[in-house]
DNA sequence: TACCTGATTTGTACGCCGTACAAAGAACCG
DNA sequence: CGGTTCTTTGTACGGCGTACAAATCAGGTA
């Protein structure tokens, strides 16, 4: 074992893991994105502020570990079942990831601005990747595709985060349609007659009902092409 | 005229116009999301701190006003002219707000938590519905397509501008992806089989040609629902 | 004309933020 | 034991958004 292999450091033993840093940071930004500051998880961890910096460089890295414990809670075996059909995994990854991810509204304004480059996020990559292949798209369009999907599904939950705006604890689906009702129907419908005529529909926006739908569009606009090529090739 | 018939403030004439201050933070913000602090906009306008709220109420209102107005400058007769076909209607669109939005990648970062509901906002949106009508989904459809197409709009250029990371100025599109590619080929190629041969087309991301790309399967998608459900309306 | 009144601008200050730097403390090595 | 190395802390800097009271200015009114 390579790990036994090495030595304890010389100092004293860390008061910590980064972990538990993490931890703190999480359950702050359910008080709001800005309230995940260094000093404050520094306190929640019973720990002097700059005392962070022996875990993590600087507060992106921080932001950055977070995101990717994030992405490292999605369950992977809802969607790595190649005998289930293509589609329906596709939509149990997109609904694994807004679960995990908007259960915490703040750690998504975070993101905004992380690099999105961890193994996780690659890992995730991947299985679209793979998703994407057992649907038949070549793996140019398989490429196209998985970015199309993530651009949608961060997407997302970044205007559903907005719309939301740091509001704690995050109302129920159906209250906040009822707020966007609200709103809507205070618009001039003189100036704006498709968006009065739409208002219904345009509040209930933000849920997984909507969510759902535009992603079996953008399935349905990506298979089209598929079924299209398969034509074109004709008796090959 | 009810302009004439409200009289002149009691006190000195203002020093500024909240367009200046905009100005300001616009130009500020070439130079980092970040740059656009308060203190800076005023020292960029000649002008105390706390002087910029005589105009705005606060900082976000600052923001709020500021995207307002990068929406408003979209020209809306390129895709306003019904006499063209919808989908190249719906494609000026995109890549007008596109460009207007990231020539300020500075302040595509401030619009996430930006509420998006100016005047501006709204106008654009009905202009969306318009076409879609036009397109001939139903009102129902048409709106939930208008949202799936903001989020892709947005949702594109929230990862454009996280990839390229307050980088200024925004290099060129051939540049990041040869930035992109180099970064994509240090990956494990063992662990991430479709990623690493999707290596060159995801170098390649994010570029106008990904964007129209995904916009339209997009379209697609939409249509292929409106052929649908034509067909099993049948002979009606 | 001179004063009053109300809007604008400024000076100052508070409490945050991220984090640099040096000193102090704790565990291991020889 | 002393020395070495790592962790933690105290203190401090510069910047942030913005609250508050004083000063300044330009009307309207007497």
């Amino acid at each position: 074992m390579s790990e036994s292999g090495r030595r304890r450091p010389r100092g004293p033993r860390r008061a910590l893991t980064e972990n538990e840093i993490l931890d703190a940071a999480l359950s702050l930004l359910d008080h709001g994105p800005d309230a995940a500051s260094v000093r404050a998880i520094a306190a929640r961890v019973g720990v002097a502020p700059n005392a962070i910096y022996t875990y993590f460089p600087d507060k992106a890295a921080v932001v950055n570990a977070l995101v990717e414990r994030l992405l490292g809670e999605v369950d992977h075996d809802v969607f790595a079942d190649r005998a289930q059909p293509w589609r329906e995994r596709v939509e149990a990854l997109a609904l694994e990831l807004r679960a995990k991810l908007s259960a915490h509204p703040g750690a998504v304004s975070l993101m905004v601005g992380s690099r999105l480059d961890g193994s996780n996020a690659q890992a995730l990559t991947e299985r679209l990747l793979q998703v994407l292949a057992d649907a038949g798209l070549d793996p140019t369009d398989a490429a196209r595709a998985s970015y199309l999907l993530i651009v949608y599904i961060f997407g997302s939950l970044v205007l559903e985060v907005a719309d939301v705006q740091h509001k704690v604890p995050l109302p129920a689906e159906s209250e906040r349609i009822a707020t966007r009702q609200l709103a809507f129907s205070a618009r001039p419908p003189e100036h704006f007659p498709h968006s009065a005529a739409a208002a219904a529909t345009m509040a209930g926006y933000i849920s997984t009902e909507q969510y759902l739908w535009g992603l079996r569009r953008i399935l349905e606009g990506l298979t089209a092409r598929v079924a299209m090529e398969r034509e074109s090739v004709g008796s090959d």
